[in-house]
DNA sequence: AACATAATTGGCATAATATGTCGTTATGAT
DNA sequence: ATCATAACGACATATTATGCCAATTATGTT
């Protein structure tokens, strides 16, 4: 699946980073910022995509406006570092809505982290002990509440290369 | 700037659900998939934008490609929880591409989490100890590498409200 | 340095999409 | 049931995207 390196010029590095910025500015815009013509400029968007430098796009919501106001950081440890142990809690994990990020970490006190968006300290509370805690092999649960997202959603740098 | 709370009907929820995952999807075919008609559902749309429930449009990029083979989390713990001291450590933060987000966090063995993009260990040794380790009042850092990303940026919820 | 080849560009015509207006329909309160 | 308000769909117009081709620019070889 791995394509061709596909080597990026200024154009796309500036294309890159725009569109990570502003996913929907139209192609004229986007010609005129970058300085190229609208044909070539699109011409390149859709060899980023097809190469899957841009994987897609996407619209951020405002989860808070939507009644989801705690976000929590789940640190989960297994009782057992086998592939089908990973691979059921998975596949259970995926199918929770509130889990929107789920990474696989180093570190001994966890081999998980979940991102996870609840209305309140009564949903994180049943969905930790009564949905998490319940996946098999999970043996540990350490829980940090986000009190401020900083930033989120940065560009990846796209300058040297 | 907390506008009126703005009643979601379905529609609305349909049409945040969708684009949150094709952020680039034309007015006709989002019409098309609510069922509505182009002009309601591009007013919804906008209402959307304009009470801040869309926040913002992005593409997401393949960082791997872009060389950014390598990504942290980096606990942080500080000397002093003085507005100064973590106002100045933000700024800090800020001026780092490599650092894509920071959160600040609940727990004793931490007070900030930072998401970092590096190419390999020796860019992250780098900015870890000449970088990050000299800003004022950190006291400790605690990295964990990603192994794998099982899953990131998964759409907020929107069914029940 | 001159040349041939390949790749990329810009312009243009056409198709698709967005945008604003207006008459009609649905909704909700009295 | 009546009226006022809000939301809808249809249509006309403006903007944008898309595909093609000639011209230009870059590349690599002798």
């Amino acid at each position: 699946m791995s394509v061709s390196p596909l080597v990026l010029d200024r154009f796309d590095r500036h294309i890159l980073d725009i569109v990570q910025q502003e996913g929907r500015i139209s192609n004229q815009e986007l010609a005129d910022r970058i300085g190229l013509s609208p044909s070539p400029c699109l011409r390149r968007v859709r060899a980023l995509e097809e190469h899957g430098l841009i994987l897609h796009y996407r619209a951020e919501v405002d989860s808070r406006q939507l009644g989801y106001q705690l976000m929590a950081l789940l640190h989960i440890s297994m009782d057992q570092h086998t592939p089908e142990r990973f691979d059921n809690f998975e596949r259970h994990i995926r199918e929770i809505p509130n889990v929107i990020e789920c990474l696989i970490i180093t570190g001994q006190a966890a081999d998980f982290q979940l991102k996870i968006l609840v209305r309140d300290m009564d949903d994180y509370q049943h969905l930790l002990l009564h949905v998490i805690n319940r996946i098999e092999g999970v043996t540990g649960a350490h829980t940090s509440f986000v009190l401020r997202r900083v930033f989120e959603h940065r560009p990846v740098p796209t300058d040297r290369l």
